[in-house]
DNA sequence: TAATAGTTGACAATAATAGTAAGGTATGCT
DNA sequence: AGCATACCTTACTATTATTGTCAACTATTA
């Protein structure tokens, strides 16, 4: 049940650019060295964030990324399944799959169905405005 | 995200043990040709089940797995707990990471936990005896 | 036109998962 | 006694997903 590295590495990039952005892009190479993530990885994560709308790109010198959206619309739901393809706990939900005539094998289905709801209405609930206000909170200390 | 197959036959095979136990053991190898799942598998997955004292085994001819306690004490937390070593979502919780200095990654790290307890809760929240209730009423239909 | 920085696709290393195989041990039945 | 059953245990393999790396390309600015 671990989340992938790229769901992390995602909240967390997305963190540093709200954080780190005037109004100005901010470049990758200035996260990945902050975040000690690597630099080709971040691309292909920002690449999905991007077609995923909660990141605009700017080419060039001085260029990088900017938020799409307020920060305060911005859910964690959204982030991690942008970047990691199945938030579903389990593969059984996509077709008619035979084996699924077998009444346990239903009543647990529910149960992971449950389970994924839950895990999506909990990523939902937090924003990257909060997460931001919080980081500013501690870095005062 | 994805949840093991080990939890979801883990889950399921301690079902159709209490479903089709009488009192008496029931065999791995009734339950394999039932849930379709390879024996081997299963015995590796119940020799976990029985170190974590969810069940007993019987051996011998006539032997098989019995519950080691009622089914209505029997958390799924428990179940997929034991055949799947970190129920938790992120690996960093173990020592004094370094990298965990940085603001954001404690942020970040707090939600994880959160998550993390999130599953944890829901999964405790349903007991076998929960499970079994829904499968017998489903058969009746 | 040179440097920056995003864009894209292909590829490789690693690790975890899933499953197989095989032999051993305890028990009950005949 | 001895055979069959069924649990017990370890070792191994294959597959897959993750986690990256590499390299070439395009747009933009100074």
């Amino acid at each position: 049940m671990r989340l992938s590295t790229r769901a992390q590495y995602a909240v967390r990039a997305m963190v540093d650019l709200t954080l780190n952005s005037n109004g100005s892009p901010v470049s990758l190479r200035e996260i990945a060295s902050r975040e000690n993530i690597s630099l080709n990885y971040l691309e292909q994560l920002f690449h999905r964030l991007k077609k995923g709308a909660v990141v605009l790109s700017v080419r060039g010198p001085g260029g990088g990324y900017l938020l799409a959206r307020d920060s305060a619309s911005i859910r964690l739901g959204e982030i991690v399944t942008l970047v990691e393809e199945p938030l579903a706990p389990v593969a059984c939900m996509d077709e008619g799959k035979k084996g699924c005539t077998r009444g346990d094998v239903c009543v647990t289905h529910m149960v992971w169905q449950g389970l994924g709801e839950r895990i999506r209405g909990f990523l939902d609930s937090i924003t990257l405005a909060d997460l931001v206000r919080e980081a500013r909170g501690e870095e005062k200390r």
